[in-house]
Formats: C-alpha cells, structure tokens, sequence
DNA sequence: GCTGAGCATATTGTTCAACAATAAATATTT
DNA sequence: AAATATTTATTGTTGAACAATATGCTCAGC
C-alpha cells in the first residue's frame, strides 16, 4: 500500500498514530470532537509528548486540526473541504485512467476489487463493498505509477472516510456504482480508456 | 500562498518548524545530512521535544526522513524520487492547464510571474528567475482551484528545491524557460489551452 | 590478519514533573 | 446588562532522567 504507514511500527509514536488514525476513519472519534492531551494521553497510556508527536503527524494529514492554545479537534470536513476533495478526485482520477494504458499491474488491483465489491454485495455486506470501492479507486491512482500521487491519494480518502463517518448509509452510497465501477474496468481493459474516464468524470461529478 | 504555512507563527515549534525548512530549501542543510537532536536543539536554543515535534512534521513533508532509533536524515532525493516530482508535475500541471479558462484569476499571477523573470533575467538575477519560475508553475496549479492540490504542490516543490539546492546552475535550469513560460502565458490567455498544456508538457518531459 | 562475541558508548525513544502562556469561565464592579 | 477583573483549566515548553537500540571497539581464537 502506501509507504508512510509501516506495517511494523517500530516506535510507540507509530504505533499510537497509527491507533488514533484507524480510530479516526472508524468513526470511534467524531469530528469536532476535542482531544484533550491529559485524557488521551492517560487514556493511551502514554506520555503527553509522545501523543504530541501522533499529533503533528494526524494534523498534516488533514485529519486533526490544531488550534494553538486551545487543543486539537478531529476535522469538521465542512461542505468546501468535501466538495474540494471530489474535485482533487476526478481531477486525479480521471487523467489517471485516460493516460493508463490495459496490461498495467493495477488494472489486476481493480479486477480484484470489483470482484470483491460484487461477493460483498451478494452476502449483504455493504462495509465490505465500501472497502472494496475504496480499493478500486486507489488502483485507478496507482495507474499514474506515482508514489507520492498514491499516499496523496491515500491522505483523501481517509479524509472522506472521517467525513463520511456519520451519514453511514454505506448502501446507497456504494451499492450502486459496484456495476458502474465494472463497467470502467470493462472499458479499460477494452482499450478504450477515454471512455472509461468519461464514464469515471460522470460518476464524480454528481457526488 | 499555502494554508499550511502560517504567516503568524503563533507557536514555537511552528516557528522553528518554517525556519528548519527555510533552511533545507536554501541549502543550509545538505541531503544524507543527519540532524542531531541534541545538537540542533541546542543550537536552535529550544528543548528537545519541540524539536521532535518540528521533526514530524517535516518528515511527513518529504523533507526529512526518520529511520527509528538512527536519527533523522535530510531527504536524499535518488533519482527515482526526481522522475516521480517530475511525472506528478506533469500530471497536475498539464491538466490544470487543459482545464482552465482564461478568465481564471490564477492567470494574471502567471502573468506576473513572467514579468518578474524577465525583469529578474535583465538584471542577471538568475536567482530570482528561478523563484520567478517556480511562482509560475504554482500559479498553474491554482488553475485547478483545489487548496488541497495546491499544498500538495507546495510540498513538492520543496522537495524538489532540497534535490536541486547542491547542483546550482540555475541559469542552466531556468533561463532558457522564461520564453516558454511566457509562450505558454500567450496561448492560454488566447483560449489555446490544450496547445499550452502541450507545450508544457514537452517542456517537462525532457526533465 | 581476519572473524565473531561480547562489552562500552552515544543517540534516540519515552516518561515525568514542573512552570509559563494563553484562553475560557467566573466573579465583580459600574 | 455591560465591561472589567480574576480565577481556572489546558496547552506550550522545558529540563532531567531512564530505557532501548545501534554503532564502534576490544579482545579471544583461528
């Protein structure tokens, strides 16, 4: 996946940011919500420089927002930030798939997850499909063949992961597009990727 | 400019964070160079933790890199790090620039920019040519409308500074663009986009 | 001379306790 | 009630301490 995230935290910092992260797109915290240094820190058990660090490294993320004097916040992803990141999405993501060319490595990444996003759908599991989607649009970044466009792109989603925590109507939201996200794929592996991106730029524009 | 740079820096460590950037982007500070905790907390007269802090962040920045229990390092851009700059460049910039309209505010600072490299290229200020010309890509960016992308930019472009700051022949690297900026200016504010946005990317797939 | 095991040393990782600085809440005065 | 002063809680920052780890060194043993 992404570089920045080390499956083996080597440090407590890493392992605490890591922790606070997952509990961030999870919706274990909620945004607005403040995150008081002494709780946390005691509720973590750790000391607070050490979640001062997590921190720094959360509000670069966009994840937290930092207040100076007054304490850090989960994000409060208000209608311009999502708006903003649809944009940065099909702006992204769509010159990713008309410049992708079929045999890329990814496109077997997209296979994968459309026929995840589809077993998911059949047994009722829409948290799964949202992963799976989620997984299908990473592939169509990693076409680009930049790592710094994909943890880039990891830092969106997780972003709209925090924002789409509370409304978790995972089935509206997901349930439909599993054909339309075969149909891209089909339209890739046709060669006929301007197609796909157009039918990519549809699909964004009306979220 | 970027949102993530406040001007004010209300807090220590965001103080000491823009001055140990400012440092790696002027070439104070070499890529491979380990930075000593003890030592520059020292020198930079703050307390070891507000260091950690400033260290974080400019880890997740791209410009330090953290190798648990050996210290930090300044970034070593290898070359596979300056092809992945240069293809994201490309990525953003060239559709930033097919997509835009003329009327788009961004433009008259693209404007600007070129102005000030001509005037910086009279007076031989090879220098502010150079800062002339990285004003001008950002402002292509900004034809995207996207903060996030913008940040996102910024970030690079830092990173790129750090790899360029020891190889210094900026009259090398920015003269001979100065007219194709200002060509590539012409046709957009002409309503050419597309033939912009090619030029443009004939002009960074060489690099 | 070389290799490897074990020890010494320096640096980072982490914690703790304290105090300063600031903002929010509360009390006081007009 | 409005403005001002004061209290209080939280963050900002520091310094010292100790644990954990990597590096370098010493010294057998061959």
């Amino acid at each position: 996946m992404s570089k920045d995230m080390p499956d083996n935290p080597r440090t407590l910092g890493e392992t605490v940011t890591a922790e606070i992260r997952r509990k961030l797109v999870d919706g274990e915290l909620v945004p607005g919500q403040r995150l008081s240094e002494a709780a946390l820190s005691e509720s973590l058990d750790i000391s607070r420089n050490t979640l001062r660090e997590a921190f720094r490294v959360l509000t670069q993320e966009g994840l937290l927002k930092h207040e100076p004097n007054r304490g850090v916040f989960v994000a409060i992803p208000d209608m311009a930030s999502i708006i903003d990141i649809y944009r940065v999405r099909r702006f992204i993501e769509c010159q990713a798939l008309a410049q992708a060319y079929p045999k890329h490595p990814a496109v077997q990444r997209m296979a994968q997850a459309v026929a995840a996003a589809e077993r998911c759908r059949e047994a009722q599991d829409w948290s799964g499909a949202g992963t799976a989607n989620m997984a299908f649009h990473a592939a169509i970044v990693e076409l680009a063949d930049s790592e710094r466009l994909n943890t880039f792109y990891a830092h969106l989603s997780a972003e709209l992961r925090l924002a789409f925590g509370l409304l978790n109507d995972a089935e509206f939201l997901h349930s439909p597009y599993i054909d339309m996200n075969a149909a891209i794929l089909q339209r890739l592996e046709a060669g006929q990727a301007q197609e796909a991106a157009q039918a990519l730029d549809a699909y964004l524009v009306q979220s």
